[in-house]
DNA sequence: AACTAATTTAAACAAGTGTTTAAAATTGTT
DNA sequence: AACAATTTTAAACACTTGTTTAAATTAGTT
């Protein structure tokens, strides 16, 4: 069998990422790791020191990974509407793919605020100050009606999100198997594009 | 000193809440609560048999008591407008009060689905029936627009519990206090109550 | 082929986990 | 006051956790 540590590495960063996504930080043990990667425990300590480092490498990566996405759609040269869409459509694309981000995120976020502040800091400044001034520029050509795009922004991103992280709440809630989720999914997301824009813009 | 048994169940009970909420069941420990209850390790298990039987009693007490509140609501002789304004203000205001519940309530359904579904069950069916049928009334006379309310229900309690499930990072990523959180959680809900009107009623 | 460096392994480590135990302290009852 | 039952305690239990170690295996170089 040929060793190649550079396919290891890759092994064990996706199965953290997997296992990390799965049972979150406290959940995840360091034999789960391995086990879905298929490799010794010790092989996670000798490629990346610590559970801990490990952890943060996956979760910057993930949250890199969001923001170019967004931040691509936030450089585009068209309208608020346009970008709302755009924003609506990729995040519900994204978390439809992996349903636990959203989940991960808030809770992870909550563990240690502290550091998630420091990985993702300047980044969405930038960005969320370059859809500001548009929006706030259309709300003065009254194309969008008067409120402050601090308040929309965030609205946007956890509708979408509380889809999915309540996916297991609302599948049990409402007796739906996976595929019957999926639907539901969609049909909330209509909604909440129709619900939006309806509220957003003058007609 | 007097020992009164009752209290220290009490004690304990109040603890166990206080820390589940905070810190999710992998993540919470019998010594965490023992600490918080200002009790000895022992007890916990004296009183309660296990950590997990501890959990499911507070587990099952907060999602009675959620469900109660709500039920009250829905059993109100209001019209859907109402209820609506009613159950928002009213999720609102049980996750202000306690804004690790949301993210709590996800996090555990996903946790053990099985044991999520087993403990609400049946309640909720009730009350959504009884909801439902109302709603449909009030579509079929035109009152509120073509939209089923199985999708309009998760959607509302799912819009509050973003507010405050993703309390902390919306706090770090728009480098708000409590306070400015605060404010900003009740122009969140402001937002949602007049997107939900005017979304489903007929002006 | 021989030697060095890198990788992988099994085993153990210390610390933390939920839980149990047996003795101590407290309470209630006669 | 004396006894029995209940409650509380300190200590230990068995197990899991992240991490380390030292030996074994493999890869690369001369």
């Amino acid at each position: 069998m040929t060793t190649n540590p550079v396919d290891t590495e890759e092994k064990i960063k996706e199965a953290a990422q997997r296992i990390f996504l799965e049972k979150g930080f406290d959940g995840a043990t360091i034999r789960d790791i391995a086990e879905a990667a298929q490799i010794n425990t010790a092989l996670t300590n000798y490629y990346f020191r610590s559970k801990e480092k490990l952890f943060w490498l996956v979760y910057e990566s993930l949250l890199k990974e969001a923001l170019k996405s967004v931040q691509a759609i936030m450089d585009k040269p068209i309208s608020v509407k346009e970008k709302l869409i755009a924003l609506l459509d990729h995040m519900f694309e994204v978390h439809a793919q992996n349903p636990n981000q959203a989940i991960f995120f808030m809770n992870e976020c909550r563990r240690n605020p502290q550091g998630f502040a420091e990985k993702i800091g300047i980044n969405c400044e930038a960005m969320e100050q370059c859809f500001n001034v548009q929006f706030e520029e259309e709300v003065k050509k009254g194309i969008i009606i008067n409120v402050s795009p601090d308040a929309i922004f965030p609205l946007i991103f956890g509708m979408i999100q509380q889809i999915f992280a309540g996916r297991e709440l609302t599948m049990h809630l409402f007796q739906m198997n996976e595929a019957e989720f999926d639907k539901h999914a969609l049909e909330q997301k209509r909604i909440i594009k129709e619900m939006i824009l309806k509220y957003l813009f003058n007609e």
